[in-house]
DNA sequence: ATTATAATGGAAAGCGCTTTCGTTAGGAGT
DNA sequence: ACTCCTAACGAAAGCGCTTTCCATTATAAT
């Protein structure tokens, strides 16, 4: 490996010199400053990240931290969204991203790792809070994605609004018997697009009986499934459903077809994350969009913020948007 | 922070000794280990990973390289859930995974990057080879996807046996005018899939019209489009047509549908991938499978082995599975 | 009791870099 | 000719850890 003291000797410099050249520093001459950057061109130098860091405390690395309990990791269609965003932002300043290994069930663990990988910051996606939340110790740089927290930053979609927008465009389509797929009622996004929905529907003064509103799990597609099967059980069927997650969604949408019956000719479905596969389905799937590049955007500039230091707001809520296609109609 | 000095005061033991127990040598007392350990656990002392690895040349990371033509980065979805195999894999022996920034269009300093951060190997991914290969210097220890070099190991699906099992599958079910919409033919499953494609239609004694080979680009949506509707202007229309991808084959299905014809009443179409989305179109798709699972984790067991010097094959082929559907029919 | 041997522990160098602070030389000012 | 600055450069310490090699002590063998 070629070293900085390679440079020195090379260039005549000693290695405070080169160091100083390769930082930019201004207290070096012209000439100096051409003689070690043609040492560095002649002997392929690359300075060493450890041994950077090590002086600097410095690691110019991102922490990622998945919580595994959808099982897809890195493969998840909404959150790989969400951290390409975010990537795509922090490389303009230079950081890379590790993808720590998870440890699983030991939370602790993955705080601990991320600590002795020495990252600049963290982003936390599809968690729970209890990788993170209250370590006592002197916290990394965080920032959480569809997680709402007093401390530090965390970014989501604005979910009940989304859910208002799926309930207005129903009503407005003159459906009054509307049910509701809902997510996960411990995680954040699936509670309050929960109570958007209620709210709607208050707002509207619409009847909500209570078999109306299902649970489907972890927005999986098998979840969607089941939650459909229970709806379409029911002697006194909506006529739409707002749903509250595009893969539960298409298990929905699946279950109806199976039952012999069509989206949107006896229900109208409407989603919500509007993932990739959302426009290509049959019918195309009418759904609310999250801004994934954006929340993954937000997150950045926000985390950025901390890691400076200038620490701005706590919270982001990122609008949403009702993408109409084809799985909803006119009653 | 707390660091080994810490620990060794705290312990009344010295720094050798800490450094000794905490990397399990042998030539430490119990007694010492016990002092350690709890003066370790009191502390909650995290030990410091630049520091290591720029003792021992050893960083337990794993740089990730991803050709960004395609646009959606860590989103891709056949790339990505290779990579989630592949994480898995070497998470088991305490491998973190870097997402290193592209500078695009700037191969060199990929490289550059890669030796700077001191990754102990690199997977790449949707590249054309040209980030890597052929770097004079100390090679870094690499692994291939989709691209079949001499030098490092590469694992790729059987791209040609899949374009045969389409071919066979669709012959069987009477289908003779057989279209082909290739990916990219300057990427090696784009080309290989085509010669399975040839292959097998030769086999089969098939006339294989000039315009039945269209070019459907980078695997793309509209690639597909593009393509389909080309197939579609022929006055001598194929009656099916094998999709070199699934992305691509979507978008073939929608043009056709676009076009008042339907799949597979009109054209049956097979793609290439199963990736998530395929059995969820209508109608869902039949498909070659490619075991990304597999893939990812071949890559793994053949990066672990490079780095680890047992140096084995250099080239893996994994195989492939014909998914039926209902894209597909007897004519 | 004496010697040979094994078990245990520590001093110190080194990994590649940054950064403080001091030194030197040259130019400006009088 | 002399002092005073400033610009340019380098010595050396330090970041937190590993590892070699030597010193010491305990144990076994005689």
């Amino acid at each position: 490996m070629t070293t900085i003291y390679d440079i020195a000797k090379r260039s005549g410099y000693s290695i405070t010199t080169v160091s100083k050249v390769l930082n930019n520093y201004k207290n070096v001459s012209e000439k100096a400053k051409r003689a070690v950057l043609e040492a560095v061109e002649e002997l392929g130098y690359t300075p060493n990240s450890s041994a950077r860091t090590l002086a600097t405390n410095k690691s110019w690395m991102i922490g990622v931290v998945f919580a595994e309990h959808l099982g897809v990791g890195i493969a998840h269609p909404f959150f790989s969204e969400v951290i390409e965003g975010f990537k795509k932002h922090v490389e303009l300043y230079n950081y890379d991203l590790l993808f720590v290994s998870r440890h699983m069930g030991m939370q602790r663990e993955t705080y601990k790792h991320l600590k002795h990988r020495g990252v600049d910051g963290v982003i936390v996606v599809q968690s729970f809070g209890d990788d993170f939340i209250g370590q006592e110790e002197s916290p990394i740089p965080a920032v959480y994605i569809d997680l709402p927290l007093e401390t530090p930053g965390s970014v989501y979609s604005d979910n009940r609004h989304g859910a208002q927008l799926a309930v207005d465009y129903l009503v407005e389509l003159g459906h009054r018997k509307i049910a509701h797929i809902m997510g996960e009622q411990t995680s954040f996004a699936g509670i309050e697009r929960a109570k958007g929905f209620k709210k709607a529907m208050a707002n509207h003064g619409l009847d909500l009986p209570e078999h109306y509103l299902v649970n489907g799990g972890f927005f999986s597609y098998e979840g969607g499934r089941e939650a459909m099967i229970r709806l379409l059980a029911l002697q006194d069927r909506p006529t739409a459903v707002v749903v509250a997650g595009d893969n539960m969604a298409l298990g929905a949408m699946k279950v109806i077809k199976e039952a012999g019956l069509s989206v949107p000719g006896d229900i109208s479905l409407i989603g919500f994350d509007d993932i990739a596969i959302a426009k290509h389905v049959d019918p195309p799937l009418t759904t609310i969009r999250q801004d994934k590049e954006l929340i993954g955007r937000q997150a950045a500039i926000m985390l950025l913020n901390q890691i400076n230091g200038d620490d701005s707001g706590m919270t982001k809520v990122v609008p949403v948007q009702l993408i109409k296609r084809e799985s909803c109609r006119p009653i």
